[in-house]
DNA sequence: TTGAAATCTCCAGAGACTAAAGGTCTGGCG
DNA sequence: CGCCAGACCTTTAGTCTCTGGAGATTTCAA
């Protein structure tokens, strides 16, 4: 049994962001101890770390609690889980678009300004008229 | 003279976010309706368009108010806004930098899973088992 | 003058934490 | 066994950029 500061340090999670993960529903320690304080065992553990590693790759907690919902069960089949990770990565690629338009538009704006004072300047000028702009954003 | 609704309308900025902008320092209608509601003149209109520009290329409110109090000094050395859009574009492409790393991690492991259960779900053991992940993220 | 639409202020919620306040428990040392 | 520092407890509020709702007031056209 672990207490929540000896599982935050094999996990890398803040104790304050364990605690909220119980709030959010995704584990609850298996004890408390006589004192009420929170008491893990390895499987906490390795639940904490797989959510650990979700959040990591970008998953939102309600994926997350679907994913740890189908992990408990071994012998159903894994096309949920493969259509979460799927749309998640769709979302990163579009994020990924998204800001290469963005990337591509500042650039534009940082490299034609060659004025001196801010009435010549591009970056205020192409903030202040949309019609500066290459693409829509 | 317009009203936010007209304003909202010109700009396409909702106009409970309008009230938001107010609400954080970005910008005050020129006037008051005897009524006490807000009247926005041209100018007001502008601003509001250099502030929703900034937002679409992802500049935060602070660093929107800094540009606008830059903006209103036509004189002065375009230094600041070049600094802060640069820096902004800095942030951008390290964004874009993170979201690769996870793509090709997502991507990985979406493509491994071959299984038709959880059980050896490729998706739900790469979460459960860091030693399956290519890279640190 | 009436009444519907727009506006007002204030408050709460979303998402994923993070920090602080004020009190309680644990565990090692003398 | 008693003490006390450190860890832990709960609750609350703040971050950031909006967005929506409740309930009251104003506007403007018919």
């Amino acid at each position: 049994m672990f207490s929540i500061g000896e599982v935050s340090r094999r996990t890398g999670v803040k104790v304050p962001t364990i605690r909220y993960y119980e709030q959010m529903g995704l584990m609850t320690p298996s004890e408390r101890s006589e004192g009420n304080q929170r008491r893990y065992g390895r499987g906490d553990v390795e639940r904490l770390t797989f959510i650990r590693h979700a959040r990591d790759l970008g998953f939102e907690i309600d994926r997350i609690r679907e994913l740890l919902a189908l992990s408990q069960h071994p012998d159903a089949p894994c096309e949920g889980a493969d259509r979460i990770a799927g749309a998640h990565l769709t979302e990163v690629r579009q994020k990924i678009e998204q800001l290469k338009r963005l990337e591509a538009e500042l650039e534009r704006i940082v490299s034609h300004c060659g004025g001196h004072t801010v009435e010549d300047c591009y970056v205020i000028r192409a903030l202040s008229d949309h019609g500066l702009c290459e693409h829509e954003h």
